[in-house]
RNA sequence: GGUUCCGUAGCUCAGUUGGAUAGAGCAACAGAUUUCUAAUCUGUGGGUCAUGGGUUCGAAUCCCGUCGGGACCA
């Protein structure tokens, strides 16, 4: 069925090169909605044409509107406001429009084809040496969802992680272990792997500072203490031989990231996340220095006397950069370069989407500037997704302060909420425990989900742990109370006998609404998916629920008498259920069937 | 010092490539349930879109300055 905006557009080029002898060829025409204090569906705005009309706005509105009614059998009615153009489609269409995608679910998705573009999406980026926190958490969510929208918009796509698995960092919990754990592991300690490990850093952080302060009495000034320091010294010596592939260090290196890795799969799972590919930075930093010396042929960088590798971006606004140390160690950049270009030889992405947060911009802008200037064509196809930090009420998180939010912490608190709230409701006494503890994960992780994605990424956002996050309104279990307030309609409309047909031939304006919003669903994902803004199709979801229910509200659904109106309502019931369920799969949350 | 992002109701956020009288939710208050799930629906109050200029038929949106906040680069 072809889309009533493709009709309209082409209806109004007719329009303005027929009355006023326009060529159509690179005009464009702005359909928006019309604003609900207006009569009609569709607004065209006429000031562009009044230039080629040569007349009043009105008029030229009243004449376009008059060409179009009698063009397309579609638009049954116009009216002019001052130089707005409200176009009435006509309920049939409606009608039709509902018929042609009612029995398809898949509605709103484009199935991707071999030759559709492949798009990768790296996003989660943690660190081995700690548990995921709330960053990570709106990270993943993001992330996930951008992939799944990429999906859904008929792209191949692939999710990888990036894990930051070496480093000063790992060395300081594997000395730490070393030293103080008496060979305590997970297992014995009962506690799950990432937070054991993060337990170790931590501890080796308090006995640093310990040993500052005593170096410090001694009347050192920090710098010269940091410098004197034995603990630091041995963590820089572990660096050193788990670079020189020591047996014992790369063996106790494996035990250690290995417990993380169990943490962070159980995290993963419970978030609903998950990745194609994982790369490990311990295998890409080679790479990267090969980069290196690859660029330095190609004279894209150049050695300092100290030996150090830099690259000069002053001619882009930039500044110099350096990519190898005067030791010859590696930069972050440096395995950034090795990873991006493993990854166009694992895969041939058209698209790289690194969903990182603002605070590295600058260093996006560095990275995508040297693969071009080194020549690599899938550079082009790099685009940093950009994410605001998450804030708490006093600020940013802080280890230090102890203000960081773990992600399963913050998971179980969610959950727990859920489980508090339907209790009271006291609505699924008939449920087995176990359906009911699957029901209030689902309920729990939907309201965190959907309250962290239907912010923009872009703009940085607030979390309030203590405001804990709410049930009604304009949030996630909302959606879901009617997407399984829908499931219960249709139950019963089954039970009865009742079947979903569309023989009517006038609906009620909130029925036209309504459709009109499921219309819109296609055109949602694709803005969503160029724009990777998971929040469109969150805000979106929302207005289609509020519509929904304002139908519900005024409208009987099953003791209509008027069959043919009743399996109508069926119909459009079901349609919105399945659009509901639709729009929150692209953003990884669970639609339950009764709750 | 340089680069960059942001500033919309008491709070959290929407606001499509510039379009009509700037919208939701929360919070506050007032209502709706013999009726398909009230985690719902309806209504009321609440705004100098940080601020001053500019561009034009028309600016929350684009450009410049100022103030305030964040991030990054040394």
């Amino acid at each position: 069925m072809q889309s009533i905006h493709q009709l309209i557009s082409e209806s109004v080029k007719k329009a303005v090169n027929s009355l006023y002898n326009v060529p159509t060829e690179n005009l464009s025409i702005a359909i928006q909605a019309t604003r609900e204090e207006f009569e009609g569906d569709f607004t065209i705005v006429v000031f562009p044409f009044i230039s080629h009309s040569k007349k009043k706005p009105e008029d030229t509105a009243k004449e376009l509107g008059e060409f179009i009614k009698n063009d397309l059998k579609e638009i049954e009615n116009y009216n002019v406001i001052k130089g707005f153009l409200n176009l009435s489609v006509a309920k049939s269409y409606w009608i039709e429009f509902l018929k042609s995608i009612a029995e398809d679910k898949n509605y709103g998705f484009t199935e991707p084809r071999m030759d559709s573009p492949t798009v990768m999406v790296e996003y989660s980026g943690p660190n081995s040496n700690k548990p995921l926190h709330l960053g990570h958490v709106r990270n993943n969510l993001i992330g996930f969802a951008v992939a799944q929208i990429a999906k859904a918009a008929g792209n191949n796509v692939i999710k990888v992680n990036i894990i930051n698995d070496r480093g000063i960092h790992i060395c300081k919990s594997m000395l730490s272990w070393k030293k103080w754990s008496g060979g305590e592991t997970p297992h014995s300690s009962g506690l799950k792997g990432d937070f054991f490990v993060g337990k170790y850093y931590v501890l080796f952080d308090k006995h640093y500072k310990e040993e500052l302060k005593q170096l410090i009495a001694t009347g050192l000034s920090e710098e010269e203490a940091a410098k004197k320091s034995t603990l630091m010294a041995e963590a820089a010596e572990m660096l050193r031989s788990w670079e020189a592939g020591d047996p014992e260090t790369i063996h106790l290196w494996k035990t250690m990231n290995g417990w993380v890795y169990e943490g962070f799969n159980q995290t993963y799972k419970a978030m609903g996340v998950d990745f194609d590919k994982i790369y490990y930075e311990s295998e890409t930093y080679l790479l990267g220095k090969e980069i290196v010396d690859d660029g330095l042929i190609k004279e894209v960088f150049y050695r300092r006397t100290d030996h150090s590798v830099w690259v000069d971006l002053t001619h882009d606004g930039l500044d110099e950069k350096l990519v190898l140390r005067s030791d010859g160690t590696s930069v972050y950049i440096t395995q950034d370069l090795g990873t991006a270009f493993l990854r166009s030889q694992d895969y041939k992405f058209d698209k790289l989407v690194y969903v990182v947060a603002n605070e590295q911009e600058y260093h996006f802008k560095v990275l995508f500037l040297i693969l071009k200037k080194l020549g690599y064509k899938w550079a082009n196809g790099c685009y940093h997704l950009s994410y605001g930090m998450v804030e708490l009420p006093e600020g940013k998180m802080k280890s230090r302060e102890g203000t960081v939010v773990d992600a399963d912490d913050l998971m179980k608190e969610m959950v727990d909420t859920a489980r508090d709230i339907t209790k009271e409701l006291g609505k699924i006494e008939n449920f087995e425990s176990a359906e009911a503890e699957e029901l209030y994960k689902t309920i729990g992780l939907g309201a965190l989900k959907y309250f962290i994605l239907k912010v923009d990424p872009k703009k940085k956002m607030l979390f309030n742990p203590r405001e804990s996050v709410d049930f009604e309104g304009n949030t996630g279990p909302f959606i879901q109370y009617t997407h399984a307030r829908i499931c219960s309609l249709l139950n019963k409309a089954k039970d009865l006998g009742y079947s979903a047909g569309k023989n009517v031939t006038d609906i009620a304006d909130k029925e036209k609404n309504l459709i009109r919003k499921i219309y819109e669903f296609p055109s949602i994902i694709k803005e969503s998916a160029n724009t990777y803004n998971p929040a469109l199709v969150a805000n979106y979801t929302y207005d289609l629920v509020k519509e929904y229910n304002g139908f519900y509200h005024d409208y009987q659904v099953l003791k209509e008498e008027n069959p043919d109106v009743r399996s109508f309502r069926i119909a459009l019931s079901k349609q919105t259920g399945q659009v509901i369920k639709n729009a929150f799969w692209l953003l990884g949350i669970d639609v339950p069937e009764r709750m």
